[in-house]
Formats: C-alpha cells, structure tokens, sequence
DNA sequence: TGTACATCAGTGAACGCGCGTTCACTGATGTAC
DNA sequence: TGTACATCAGTGAACGCGCGTTCACTGATGTAC
C-alpha cells in the first residue's frame, strides 16, 4: 500500500484493489449492477480475469467491497451537509435528507450496488458497520432537531425510519424512473427539498420557516 | 382463452401464459430476481424451455408481463384499501399508504420485478399504463384530503410523490432487510401506520387523530 | 356424424456464448546477510 | 553494493456450467363443408 498508480503499466499494478473497485462503478453506471460481471471488470482494468481472486476472494467479495465504499462515502456526504449549518439543526437536518437523495443522483452506481443484498456477503462485519454509519449521521441530526424544539421528541426511532424512508424513495424512484415526470439534476433537488421541508418543516414547533 | 386448468398435464397447457407467470413468482421468491432464469421457469412449469416463447418474445417480455400484472394488483389493492373509509378521506389515505406497504411484502416477487426496470422491455405500453394506474389512487386519495381540508391543497404533486416516495422508501429498506432491527410483519404494519400518521397526520389542518 | 385441413402449442436438439473459479506458472519485489 | 531467496501479484489455459434463442418437428385442437 506504498505507490498510487505511478508506474502504471507495471507487472505490479500498485494499486489493484482500487482500481478494480473503480472499474466496477463504471461497468455498473453502463449496465446497471444486474449485468456486471467478474470478467468484464477485470477487463477494464486491463488485467487478466484471474487478478481479481488476488484481492476479493470473489465476485461477492469484490461486490461486497463496493458496497462498503459506497455506505462509507454515503455518511461522508451526509456528515458534510450537515455540518454546513452548525448553528440550524432543523435546516442541517433537511440538508442530510438532500444530500442523501443527491448522492443518489450523483453516485448512482454505488448505490445501485448498496441496496442490493442479493448480490453481497451479508454477514460481512465492515459491510455492516458501513452501513449503519450513515443511519446514525441521519439519527444524530434528527436527535439535535429534537433537542432545540424543532421536531417532536416523541417516538424518535418512528420518525428516523420515517424520514430515511422519505429520502430512500424518492432516491429509488428516480432511479428506477417512476417518477411522474422525468427529472434532470436541478428539478430533483428542488423537489427533494420541498419533500424534506413538506416532512420537517410542518411538523416545526416553532416553524421558522414554516408554511412560508 | 377457455379451460381454465381442467386437463392439466394436456399436451396443450390451457393456461401456460399463467402458469409461467407463477413460476416465475416461485423462483424470485426463492432466489431473487438477479438469479431467474428462463428456463428455471420453464422447468417450473413442466414444459420445456422453449415454450416461454410462445407466449412471451422473451425473458424480458415474461418479465415484463409480470410486473405489468403486479403493477395492476397493486392498485387494485389500493383502490380496495381506500375504498375501506369511504366517509374519511384522510384516513382512506393514510391506509392506502399503509396498503403500499404491506403489499410489498405480501407480493415481495411482484414488487421486487416491478422496480427493476433494467430487466423489463421499459417501452412496453401496457407496462406503462399499469404503472400509473397505482400512482393514481394515490393521488386521487390525496385531492380527496385535500378538498375536505385534511391536507394544504398547495404544491399537490410534491406532497403526492413525498407521500408516495415515503411508503416506497420504507417498503424498499424492509425489502433490502436495511431498517435498524429485522421487523415482522405485524411489526412493519404498525410502523407504517406510525409513519404515515406522523407524515399526514402533522400536517391536518383540523387535526382529528393529530398529535394525540 | 364424419372427413380434410389449417392452425395452434409445445418438444427437444442444437447453437454459440460468457460466465466464475481453479491452478500451475512466472515475473517482480523486498528482505536478510 | 551484491547475492540468495522468500514472498507477492498477475497470467493464461482449462474446467464445467447454465444460459437465451432458434428451429424443424409433431401432437392436439378447431373449423369448414
């Protein structure tokens, strides 16, 4: 774990895990995680379709590795929109649920990948972890929201399920395309934050930006 | 289009076209829908593999057929569940989300095909139309919400795809086995009622069952 | 009621394909002295 | 600085497999007269 793709055509790649990783997000955004196969990464890669065992024990494995990576850069995201408003918990909260349907757009691969069980080693303990990560990234804001009297303190674990349903769906049904109209980038995030502020801001009990 | 499975081992079928189509529920039910195959359904159904043909162009047509035929169950199961109380809108909509979600679990094989589109023929007509069938209930429960006062008549089509992405969100997480603790089915009814309470219930503007 | 014939529905062999995994191998790298 | 050797990382051939699709066929059904 020395030199990052500096000698690139090297017997050695330097840094195969990575780019393997890599270049199953790219063959997942062209066919879509149903028709990714161990053979075809490999070849974008530019190595042989025995490498891959090397580093992943298996297609599983290497799966369940780009899952992992996509649950850990999930809550990256989601611990960033929230820190940009320190001083409003309930706008960071709303900005967590945006930021969770934008990752969506934005990295569609991994989390096409992500929500697909089938596909990985369920047990594995880092998958499991990754992926409670981001929860408590949407749990701690919707706590620190309840904490200042903007939401409820009522029934907490009800109303994280509920708000991460909200943003999980709407993210699916993009993906998915089942949303009524089909919607570009910047119409998706508008509506994601009229969802959010539909879902948060009228259960405000001191509204600041309620109903406005 | 006449015996209905009276000779059943007859050289012809009768009613091979359904018959795939359960088979085919069988098998996703047992293996997911990543891992079905044509054949697989074919062997289900006690005919040879080559038959599916006949009745459907192919694996995407027989796939196509049947999330065509989920996408109708599933309205007709809102339609039934909203047609419960006919003398209270809000809760007719509330139980027409609620219905959204337990017939993804109920119907776990429809409801996983019908999400896939990268599986199905995406031009299909048919498929089309059965599609918007369901999101039709839901918006005609919510108009009728909205015209007895129980829901801010403004911004109609966000508050419909939030109420839609909501119990499509919570029956995709329990899907993909992602909510906090594994949850039983008379576990999930209760929280989808919770969550669709906490979701339309807030925002009554006479709040009957509000905040309570 | 009976016969001829067209149509329908399912068969089973054949095709070519790409897949995941295994494994003996070899070239490259790093370490001990 | 140089040499011997162990370890690491990727190769490429081989395996067996099940797949989707096509197609000439045949048995069953329905219709016309």
């Amino acid at each position: 774990v020395t030199s990052t793709s500096n000698s690139r055509k090297a017997y050695h790649h330097g840094d195969l895990a990575n780019a393997l990783l890599g270049a199953a997000l790219e063959a997942i955004g062209e066919h879509g995680v149903a028709a990714v196969s161990l053979r075809d990464i490999a070849r974008r890669a530019g190595v042989s379709h025995g490498a891959p065992a090397h580093h992943f024990k298996d297609k599983a494995g290497l799966l369940t590795a780009l899952a992992t990576q996509g649950h850990l850069r999930l809550s990256e995201t989601l611990s960033r929109a929230r820190a940009n408003h320190p001083d409003d918990s309930l706008e960071a909260f709303k900005a967590t649920g945006v930021a969770y349907v934008m990752f969506a757009i934005e990295q569609r691969a991994h989390f096409e990948i992500m929500f697909q069980p089938e596909l990985q080693n369920r047990a594995d303990a880092e998958l499991a972890s990754a992926g409670s990560a981001s929860y408590q990234v949407l749990l701690d804001a919707l706590n620190a929201a309840q904490s200042d009297g903007f939401i409820s303190a009522q029934d907490t674990e009800s109303q994280a399920i509920a708000a991460w349903a909200l943003v999980h769906g709407l993210a699916q049904l993009w993906q998915s395309s089942n949303l009524p109209e089909h919607k570009s980038r910047a119409e998706l995030e508008q509506l994601a934050w009229r969802v959010v502020h539909a879902f948060a801001g009228a259960r405000g009990l001191h509204g600041r930006t309620h109903d406005r």
